[in-house]
DNA sequence: CATGAATGAGCGTTCATTCAT
DNA sequence: AATGAATGAACGCTCATTCAT
């Protein structure tokens, strides 16, 4: 069982730093310290790699939101747990998640359909949390009146965008994440 | 001199539907009504022809970003007239932004690509004309204090994470630039 | 056009005399002094030679077939004819019979459909000319009565055999046509 | 002692349907419910499995062979023998005489191996047999007179075409043994 | 007796690219 | 300005086979 791990503890920072296809199963073998066929042992083949890490990050990504804290004093709070999940995540998981946003859109084969259904997912269970969280803080009056519809696209959006500059390293902001959590506060809470 | 543009035509939405290093010259051909060894008379290679893409649509980004007003009654008026920039070029140019935004990043560990170059100077003057905003608006008191590099940052993330939702057709959410201007007035203009 | 006949022209005895599995594409390649890729530009893929030979092969069969009198004195005629033609046949074209008896039965993708075609097409014209020619004779007078269907079925099978055979170059035996000219003549043909 | 027959019984279906190049060791554990090492425990590689069916299926074959009646009234009946032993024999042996007949073609040309030993032994003694059995009978006047040698060779090819149509299982004529012999018998036989 | 894990060798195929015309 | 023909290099993958356990 630890040969398999090697192999995707191997292949996440050359899939990461040339991409999916760049990458080849020699690359692979050869960081896996082991020969080609070992991947087609372990995998159905060079995509399957790509799934299975797929797989686990995505694992990863829901088990973390279900454990999010659903009883708070504020809404503000949930939200940020929100934020505060996303950076923890992408500091975690810098790599995967950039495969993963690399990777996704591309024609993959067999993989397509779990890419897909996964994103979709996750849109859909972030949009539900980040909307409900919103609708509630505008019912009790914590939160200034907002499109919800709209202003959600937007959260979403952004964290996107923070996600994917982290994953890339582009930046090193530290205060970063306390800036996106103001900058909300400000917007949304009312004074 | 059409023949050329025939390809260039040809090769954005292959390009964007299968990935750079998914799209086979033949493809890029058959698409665009010639032979391969035509691609090489107008090109000097694949990446020649994504590096075109590339610099046109660098090219039309920074000639829109120059000619933005300068002279403005608020900051917060330039702030709006950036985010309506990016809505409008990602509606212009939704395949050419996916298509960069997608191949980029695996040739970013070339710093002296193209890419990287085209994309560190965008980010840089991007960078520029949002802290300055900021800056300014927090100086005339127009805005409230704020970490300027850290919201900076966040805003360039927001941004690109708008730019990308909207490049790969995420969301057809029409008010959604309304929001992102509303969220960020909301955030940075003082009561 | 020279190119892809030499393809064809050295493949034959690769096939013949390794058979179709054991032959390698780089085999054909250096036998037809060219390389590998060149079999592609040609044919679909390595299935896509023997598919070509297969039906150059069975085009000439059943034109020689279509070209056999017709209108002669005796039935037994009309069957020396069809002798004739499959020892001629065989005579010219050991390898490709011996490619296509050998091949055809094993499990092939994509020329399966073809080859079982035109097997069961030349089984049937074969029945047809045969047992029309022994309901002539017998009705005539010319033949014995036999059971038709089953003598044909015997004759069929002795023919194919016979190209068998002949087609391995197991034996050289010059009297042998002659000698199954003979053998029907005595067991059909009424003293 | 089971587990290896399990291995003969499970490999045979396999041959037949797909050809022996085709098959691959993998599928032949899998259908003998064991792994593939257990298949170089019982044998000394993939070519030891067929090689081990060949010697099976050729041992029967001779011992069938030499058990036929030498003493008997007629020449032909002893014909008569030989006939209704390889109808028996392809009966009862239909996949293995078809591996047989499939495979061996590509490996005569190394005449060492075994699969061209036991062919050129199987058509020394059926030539034998048959031609002394023409021989006899044309001394007593039983048979007309041939050239022994061509009209031995024309039943060889002939009995081989029968023995492979019926392993192919392409007729289904009940009455084909009987008018082999009845053609037989008018041939050979003075009235 | 049997297996999980591994491998060397090689396979069919495709790629971006070139060159003579 | 464009093509038909060809290639070097490499790719993903599978094969029969082995070996420690």
């Amino acid at each position: 069982m630890s040969t398999k791990q090697d192999l995707v503890k191997a292949v996440i920072p050359l899939f990461a730093s040339q991409g999916y296809e760049a990458t080849t199963t020699i690359q692979i073998a050869k960081a896996g310290g082991v020969t080609e066929p070992v991947i087609y042992y372990y995998f159905k083949n060079k995509e399957g790699l790509f799934t299975h890490i797929l797989l686990e990050t995505f694992t990863e990504f829901f088990t973390r939101l279900d454990t999010l804290e659903t009883e708070t004093a504020t809404q503000f709070e949930k939200f940020e747990n929100l934020i505060n999940l996303h950076f923890k995540f992408v500091d975690d998981f810098p790599d995967q998640i950039f495969i993963i946003v690399s990777t996704c859109p591309a024609k993959l084969k067999d993989s397509a359909h779990t890419c897909a259904q996964k994103t979709e997912n996750q849109r859909l269970r972030l949009t539900k949390y980040i909307s409900e969280c919103l609708e509630k803080g505008i019912k009790s009056g914590e939160f200034t009146k907002v499109n919800v519809e709209a202003t959600t696209g937007f959260i979403l959006a952004a964290v996107n965008g923070l996600l994917r500059r982290r994953s890339l390293k582009l930046d090193q902001i530290v205060e970063l994440k306390q800036a996106t959590i103001e900058f909300c506060r400000m917007s949304l809470v009312k004074k």
